[in-house]
DNA sequence: GTTTTTTTTAAACAAACGTTTAAAACATAC
DNA sequence: GTATGTTTTAAACGTTTGTTTAAAAAAAAC
């Protein structure tokens, strides 16, 4: 009999080095991480990385890709639910703002790592279909024809709402270094960024001057 | 006699040096760029960075701390000018987004390096006096008082106007593989999205319900 | 309890890394 | 010219890299 089943330990090895995998790529990015590092942060003997994921690249695709579930999937399901637009933009940024809250460095391994290799991002982007896209703006383009929010595209207004919540978490370091913030100061002015960014974004697309 | 003129050849070949260095560690950063990278996009032999510059280390902070001054030095310029708040947010703006066109990787690269280690920024920030963002924020604090303004802080105020065009380059790669861009739809959707952006950031300052 | 399969380990592998060396090539001084 | 200092080169240095191996340990099957 080859494949057995699933037992204790296996499992938990697997899962420990996915684990200590996400951690030290998410922090050190491909490059910057080594199969030792993430070796010694599972705890296990080096051969094992290989040895349940083939190489280093396979392994960081595979926690690549969770990552770019993780990164897109709330934010088109909420595209998908069939509530109002003001509702959406609402709930866009609130979740984006919780994700990023969640997993402060996710949004700058993203960006880097599909900057250093886009063609990593073709896999993922098959899975997300774009037409949930075209959904969106097609709502837009009717509240836009309605007069109920000035005229945009989805396009536009979808870097707008992510730009203002991850920018401050992309920038994290560099905002704490210059304005001498601690944990919690970081905490709280993200906080308070949070109320002046849905103000902006949902005055700016809401009262408008019609013309 | 020790040290000699700064004679044809050899300026040329430390600027050569420094050229490539710029260019390989802003599409690579410092972990993904090699030395033999840099050697071979300069044309000149490996041992070269090293006899110019001692280590790939100090090569390094050559480059960061003169990209740090260009992504910073500008913006607080402006800053420090004697000009309207009015106009001192449109040149920021219009600044910041003339300097991503030009050296569009220029924000993830410092993002990126300053996230992997911090300390590098603490002798850029040195050169770089907070004094000045006081006094930005006293200008923003005096046009809050007489109405002119929205109530809000330079700590909010600054990543809201940076995010909103750095984002769009920090996620570039990103942008172009989602909406199926070639380089010449990225710079006509960054022109629409600057306009945009410009309205957004002024109607949320100086258009505003008071109090 | 013995055999067979799966998991883990220590050790080694070749390749690539940053760096150094020692000599060649070049330029300048005398 | 020769001598001296500077720049460039090919080759090698010792490490670290990702990966493989072969044997030990553990688990499952019989």
């Amino acid at each position: 009999m080859k494949r057995k089943m699933e037992c204790f330990s296996s499992k938990s090895t697997e899962e420990r080095i996915r684990e200590a995998a996400k951690r030290v790529f998410l922090e050190k990015g491909f490059d910057g991480a080594t199969s030792r590092d993430i070796a010694e942060a599972a705890g296990i003997n080096i051969a094992l990385t290989n040895y349940y994921f083939r190489s280093k690249e396979k392994l960081f695709i595979n926690i690549f890709e969770e990552m770019c579930e993780l990164f897109f999937k709330g934010m088109i399901d909420i595209m998908n639910k069939s509530i109002t637009l003001r509702e959406k933009i609402a709930e866009i940024i609130a979740h984006d703002f919780r994700l990023m809250k969640e997993n402060p460095s996710l949004s700058l391994f993203i960006m880097t790592e599909i900057h250093r290799n886009p063609d990593r991002m073709v896999n993922v982007l098959g899975g997300m279909k774009q037409i949930h896209h075209s959904m969106f703006e097609q709502q837009i383009q009717e509240a836009v024809k309605r007069g109920d929010i000035r005229p945009i595209s989805a396009i536009h207004l979808m870097p707008m709402m992510v730009a203002n919540v991850q920018f401050v978490f992309i920038g994290k370091a560099m905002h704490m270094k210059m304005w001498h913030m601690s944990e919690a100061d970081f905490d709280a002015f993200v906080d308070k960024h949070q109320e002046l960014v849905v103000e902006m974004i949902t005055s700016f697309l809401f009262e408008f001057e019609k013309a």
